[in-house]
DNA sequence: CCATATGTTCCGCTGAGCGGAACGCTGTCG
DNA sequence: CGACAGCGTTCCGCTCAGCGGAACATATGG
């Protein structure tokens, strides 16, 4: 029954694009345009100026000003008053918190991430795949963080996470997510098809996964299960190495794997 | 030289409207339309079938579609694979965590909420005042949680709450606020404008304010000044009555006060 | 002072969006 | 079983929202 053409491209948010463009949106129709200059101002950080937008997506002034005040008018962007730049309000931010408050892992997990974190003193994650990517969706940082690349809501190449490869290895299409990540992404890291595939087999297998995205700090993370056998999300415990032996390895791999068995309980049940 | 016609409106996300429409788009421009699509779904909570949303956005069945089409395509809606409803995607959300991690106020507030919230052992909130209303930005709760009935990201009148109130003691604007708010919502709340604006004052006098907006949890709280004397945000810790006496109350009123004056310096000087 | 870049307004043109109508499908009721 | 109702989807002619070039006003600054 369902059906709909439309190609559905990467979700592409272009992490803070400093100078970049978010997206030559010009030739598409007037909602298409909206949107990018949205996530242009969305992304930027900084009130910007007209011009500065129009350039970006490469759309004439005069239509970014008109589009502007639309924007405006909804709530979503609003200007400076003494520079008259133009930025993204919270409004969008409201609206996201009231998607993710309802998200049934996030809601069911948010307790026993806590847990995690006071059992193990360090910093616990919650995350779930998008494609080929993951996306963190909750995060309860240790007292001395360390210095996390992470923040909650952005998102990352599946396989150089630890709860990446966790979920990967339970996808059925792990495979050709994989080819891909390793033609893109792997490359400058040195990864192979078949070493990944392999660590994915082990993964599989021990339950758990091991990595280390950002430098010095190794992160553990288990899958929770869906009802359907495939990894609904993935939990993880990260620590800076001077703060991990083996013993304390052990342990978290102990909390992170009965943590995740809990939660895949609760959600199984939903 | 900013200026911009557009009349921005109130924000208006109408909390999960159950069956209420969130607005009737119809009449406006392609661009209005299509957020207010995007917004009821947002507001939704679950997935909607596609004549719900045209019956509740006031729009044809075949203009919607398209409309979902176009959304579908930037990545904000997903069509459930069985049934065929549509539903929001994160995408939203990714966009707005975006925005808040990078809110200044948020940004070192974050760690006095937690010190805030480790001393007291209380939940513990941060909030800014929007217009008529108060937005909350960030809350760190108590293992024993109080029955709130807010949640971060939600509006709330803003006379109806702690925070609200000192802010509003700070605000030039308070009196004409104040009126609109009692002629309003205060109608059943029994409030005058006359009271009000005595309470106002004697917060702007003590410096704190004291609330009770979910039945049976007290909140203290104390307005973040600005550089310009006017309260940036507020502070708030909140409590069951059962766990309150005068003696912790009066502790927490220090630690508010303390936590706001903090936060104050930092802010200032950024 | 002119040169440059910006934000803003104006206006004729055009195609994206519009919505009525029709089609295929799936249930449901008589 | 056929009639019916509601749904998602597609088609198509119409039209107005959006388009962008051009002109104007207003800073910056050399």
């Amino acid at each position: 029954m369902p059906s709909s053409p439309s190609k559905r491209e990467e979700l592409g948010l272009s992490r803070e694009g400093r100078k970049s463009e978010s997206a030559p949106v010009a030739g598409d129709g007037p909602v298409v345009r909206a949107f990018g200059i949205l996530e242009r101002l969305a992304c930027s950080h900084e009130a910007m100026r007209l011009s500065a937008i129009a350039r970006d997506v490469g759309l004439q002034r005069s239509t970014v000003h008109r589009m502007l005040g639309l924007l405006t008018g909804l709530g979503y962007v609003e200007q400076v008053a003494e520079t008259g730049y133009y930025r993204a309000t919270l409004k969008l931010w409201e609206l996201g918190q009231g998607l993710i408050v309802e998200h049934p892992v996030k809601r069911v997990a948010a307790a026993f991430l806590l847990d995690l974190h006071r059992t193990t003193q360090e910093t616990a994650a919650l995350s779930i795949l998008d494609g080929e990517e993951v996306l963190f969706l909750d995060k309860i940082i240790a007292p001395r963080p360390a210095p996390f690349l992470t923040r909650v809501g952005s998102r990352v190449p599946a396989i150089l996470t630890a709860g990446g490869k966790a979920m990967l290895s339970l996808s059925p299409d792990a495979r050709s997510i994989a080819k891909r990540l390793v033609a893109t992404t792997g490359r400058d890291q040195g990864l192979t098809l078949k070493g990944v595939l392999q660590e994915l087999e082990d993964v599989r297998r021990q339950g758990y996964a091991v990595a280390s995205y950002a430098p010095g700090v190794v992160a553990v993370a288990a899958p929770v299960m869906g009802r359907d056998g495939q990894g609904a999300a993935a939990i993880s415990v990260s620590a800076p190495v001077q703060r991990l032996n083996a013993k304390k390895q052990a342990k978290i791999v102990e909390c992170v794997l009965t943590t995740s068995a809990q939660i895949a309980e609760r959600v199984g049940r939903l």
